[in-house]
DNA sequence: TATTGTTATACTCTATAACTATA
DNA sequence: TATAGTTATAGAGTATAACAATA
């Protein structure tokens, strides 16, 4: 997905150095503000979780996996917005690395519940002070004023969330774009 | 259909309780609220964008171009953090739906400057209200700390941007990440 | 030799569909 | 027939390299 930074009001007074002026009007935008925000926040995310099979989607698995009690993988895709056919490859790697395992369902023998080892227990643990500590650094400019900052993202979020549940963030959006018009990127082939 | 969003619950009778947990975690993640308010915005802008070349980036490139006076190629792409192979492509289906055009540069021979058309500033500044229309109306839930709120995003975003600067979000691994592969090679001819 | 822009190719994701084994 | 999971194939998007025209 491509992010979308761009507009901003612009003072077309005094031209000077357009490479200059687009750069500061640029700042001045709402998406721009969250991709550089959320970008600076990945890289450092993906650093942390270089070694986790699968990067910061295979972190989420194990600690989806820590957290609950064997949810079996449609759930797990569901409540991560991964596909199933994606999931199997990432579980298949996990699993390899021996972060998770895959357990019969007793009740249905279809499903597989996916549980985490010890070694993925003690693996989210340990990563998730790295990644609280990430967190701050990126706040840190914010002083005193992060947890109002934090406070209000969150109530954006939420509201967003209930607008459009998916939780998948940078992937491409044609989900729910209503299947009565059909609208598909264009390519000239 | 790839994947439903996880507001689905399981079966009709069987409460996963779980996942209920789970989610209200995921929800107090500083990755997941950006990742929501980011891919909420980039929806309703590639919506609003539909029908330019490139979407929501082609936009970025007609943008610029009608603010500035003619950057080349190079400049845009370093601009926008668009690789010039990319751009190449771009600008030539936004010539072709004569949005801008490619000017020769009397200086250079080599450089093209792209301008915007008068279609192409036409519709820079129809979509530009639509743009701050619907980041505003992702940001009413707040109220009266809208400008708050900005003026805080802001900040953080100019401060990330500092430590790594880099113009376009959603992409993943880009010099830095790690040399996975293929690093770059050192010219040898 | 370096740079601007173009073209061609390979690789990484993801989406789509088909398949199995259960239910 | 429907569902959970797996596998295979095709497509979009991007990166990488090579190229031509200039500097």
């Amino acid at each position: 997905m491509s992010h979308d930074a761009a507009t901003t009001p612009n003072a077309p007074g005094s031209p000077d150095r357009g490479e200059q002026v687009a750069a500061d009007l640029l700042k001045d935008d709402f998406g721009w503000a969250l991709g550089v925000i959320l970008r600076r926040y990945s890289k450092a995310v993906e650093e942390l979780l270089d070694d986790v099979p699968g990067g910061a989607r295979g972190y989420q698995v194990v600690a989806s996996a820590s957290q609950n009690l064997a949810m079996n993988q449609g759930a797990l895709g569901a409540q991560l917005g991964i596909d199933r056919t994606v999931l199997t490859y990432l579980i298949d790697d996990l699993e390899a690395a021996g972060l998770v395992s895959r357990q019969p369902d007793p009740s249905d023998r279809r499903s597989r519940r996916v549980v985490a080892t010890e070694a993925g227990q003690t693996l989210w643990q340990d990563r998730r002070n790295a990644l609280t500590t990430a967190e701050t650094e990126i706040l840190s400019v914010l002083g005193n004023e992060q947890p109002a900052f934090k406070e209000l993202l969150q109530r954006v979020a939420t509201h967003a969330d209930r607008l459009d549940p998916l939780h998948n963030a940078c992937q491409v959006v044609e989900e729910l774009t209503e299947p009565r018009g059909g609208r598909r990127r264009r390519r000239t082939a």
